[in-house]
RNA sequence: UGGGCUGUGGCCAAGUGGUUAAGGCACCGGACUUUGACUCCGGGAUCGAUGGUUCGACUCCAUCCAGCCCAGCCA
């Protein structure tokens, strides 16, 4: 099920030579978004891999920009990763080391590593040089310790502009590294914090937060995603020169990306703003909370995450792989009937208000969840589909006129009869069953044309069955804009009938030859609504 | 074209000098079956390419090709 991974590898062989008795990692959101299945493999297996390995996982949040945070988002993503089953052992923010930032700087400053730059953002930018050509030194670049340590404590106290001045790294302007390139590590910005809020003025970069952080904390493996493969000396550069004691390691890996699958937040928010989607929960999202709301278990997410690795490279994973996951995690469901497009049999030789109970196993493979009444009476529902006037060949093992099958757990049927309205459409179907074929009286003369599901004609709860499908069509497509790839059918809303049963939010089960299903939010009163987690396997060629 | 990284069957992914090149998903056969489900059997790659080192290379070296990332006072 798990698969050996390089950073496992890397942690077993620094738990052996003794250069760390404990893993220490961490998950780093900014609370900017919402979590998708894409983070699952980021907090998965930075958790697995510190539980594992004799140590504990913290959950941090990187909020370092102000102005894109909120704390709605810490809320949702606490709740999402709860969900998940990971368990941290601190919750912290990155504001929480502001202080300790705020004098690691002056150490730099007094250091002569770090300068106050009154360059403005567009010459920065100049004088950064590009990809080709080295860089050239800012003019404020050799100020004295004494000059950057005052500007930079009044950048702190406000007496600047934002945007007016920066704190930067004095690394190596001509690095064909980017981001030696004398990187700013501190900004002025006046926006309110929704840790700190109105104490700073000036709020640190990332690549200069994030080693402190870490290091903090005392993370011994930094997991993070391939493009900050390229920040690392800079990383390492962090750690060094403001002195700090521990030392983590970055390690980078690649990101999970499901094929065909919307993540980008731009993306969701156009199809939540157009209202294409219900929400940043929408079922037909890999959010985690679409994910949940749609009925996935948990487990399916953790052991596809484990089974899918921690690799270095950057592919594409088959939506179908995780079905496969989620499929396996409900196999102890339930197994109930439910009549997803309704079509109605009546029984002519059944006698009219006759309700037998039949005793059926709730799950066949797990004989100790018990049975449970079905009910059984004159008129029953089957499955639309199930039904063809004339057999098209020997494979077709449903019903068909003249033809007999087993509804399942009851009688053989023969359809002898077809009623349609003026439109053609089959509204009834009349058949006879044979009482000598009842289900466990050891009937064997001969076999039915295949065996289908039912719900009883009156005993039974109607419902309305949400069935999901690609939201984005043409995927790959890049000619197309996004609007256009929409998948007007993606959700598609059918109304039949379940078992007369009890009815929870967020209950899962199996609907017989159906699929998973789960009841949704939005079921009332009025209304029973289920979401369609994964359909069935089906061998089954139309 | 400066720098960093990646390339194993349709997809994911082990393997790091000597294995018949794991495993999973998907697919195709077949068995079983009161879910065309489940389960069970069986099926496919010479490892981006080309050279080299070696008794022996997916594993080491060289060159080439392809893809991804980097020029935010985002993370």
């Amino acid at each position: 099920m798990e698969t050996s991974n390089f950073i496992k590898t890397i942690i077993e062989e620094d738990l052996k030579n003794g250069k760390h008795k404990e893993i220490i990692t961490r998950f780093p959101p900014e609370p900017n978004g919402f979590l998708h299945l894409g983070h699952a493999r980021s907090i998965i297996q930075n958790y697995h891999l510190a539980v594992s390995n004799n140590g504990y996982f913290n959950l941090r949040f990187d909020d370092t920009n102000p102005v894109k945070e909120d704390t709605v988002f810490v809320e949702g993503m606490i709740e999402d990763i709860k969900w998940l089953g990971v368990k941290w052992k601190n919750l912290l923010f990155a504001s929480d080391y502001f202080d300790e930032m705020y004098n690691r700087a002056i150490v730099l400053i007094k250091k002569g590593k770090a300068f106050v730059d009154d360059l403005s953002a567009e010459e920065i930018r100049e004088y950064r040089g590009d990809l080709k050509n080295p860089g050239k030194e800012s003019p404020y670049r050799n100020r004295t310790p004494e000059e950057n340590l005052e500007l930079f404590e009044n950048m702190k106290n406000g007496l600047y502009e934002d945007g007016s001045r920066v704190l930067r790294a004095k690394i190596d302007m001509a690095s064909p590294n980017m981001n030696l390139r004398d990187p700013v590590i501190y900004r002025i910005q006046r926006a309110y914090h929704h840790n700190t809020q109105d104490k700073w003025l000036i709020y640190p970069m990332y690549d200069y937060a994030h080693p402190i952080e870490d290091a903090i904390e005392g993370i011994t493996h930094s997991l993070c995603s391939l493009e900050f493969e390229d920040h690392r000396p800079l990383y390492d550069w962090v750690v060094k020169e403001c002195e700090m004691e521990n030392v983590p390691r970055q390690i980078e890996f690649g990101k999970l990306i499901m094929a065909k699958q919307v993540t980008g937040k731009r993306y969701i928010k156009q199809l939540v703003d157009s209202k294409a989607v219900i929400g940043w929960d929408d079922p037909r999202l890999i959010t985690i909370s679409g994910l949940r709301r749609k009925g996935v278990p948990s487990q399916a997410i953790t052991n596809f995450i484990l089974a899918t690795g921690l690799p270095k490279t950057q592919g594409e994973t088959e939506y179908e792989m995780f079905d496969k996951y989620v499929r396996e995690s409900l196999v102890e469901a339930k197994r109930i009937n439910a009549v997803v497009d309704p079509l109605l049999v009546e029984i002519t030789n059944y006698e009219d208000s006759k309700v037998e109970y039949l005793d059926v196993e709730n799950n066949r493979d797990f004989p100790e969840m018990g049975t449970r009444k079905v009910p059984f009476s004159k008129y029953v529902y089957i499955e639309r589909e199930d039904f063809i006037e004339e057999k098209p060949n020997k494979k077709w093992k449903r019903l068909y006129l003249n033809g007999e099958v087993r509804l399942m757990h009851a009688y053989f049927i023969k359809a002898n009869e077809i009623i349609k309205d003026e439109t053609g459409k089959i509204t009834k179907i009349l058949a006879t069953y044979d009482e000598l074929t009842k289900s466990g009286s050891g009937f064997t003369e001969r076999k039915p044309n295949g065996n289908i599901h039912f719900v009883d004609g009156t005993i039974n709860k109607p419902a309305t069955f949400r069935i999901f499908d690609d939201l984005v069509l043409d995927f790959e497509n890049k000619d197309i804009p996004f609007s256009e790839k929409i998948n007007k059918n993606s959700l598609v809303e059918k109304h039949g009938f379940v078992e007369a049963l009890e009815y929870n939010v967020l209950d899962r089960f199996q609907f017989a030859r159906n699929g998973y299903f789960a009841v949704d939010q939005d079921t009332n009163e009025e209304k029973l609504v289920f979401n369609e987690i994964v359909s069935l396997k089906s061998k089954f060629k139309r």
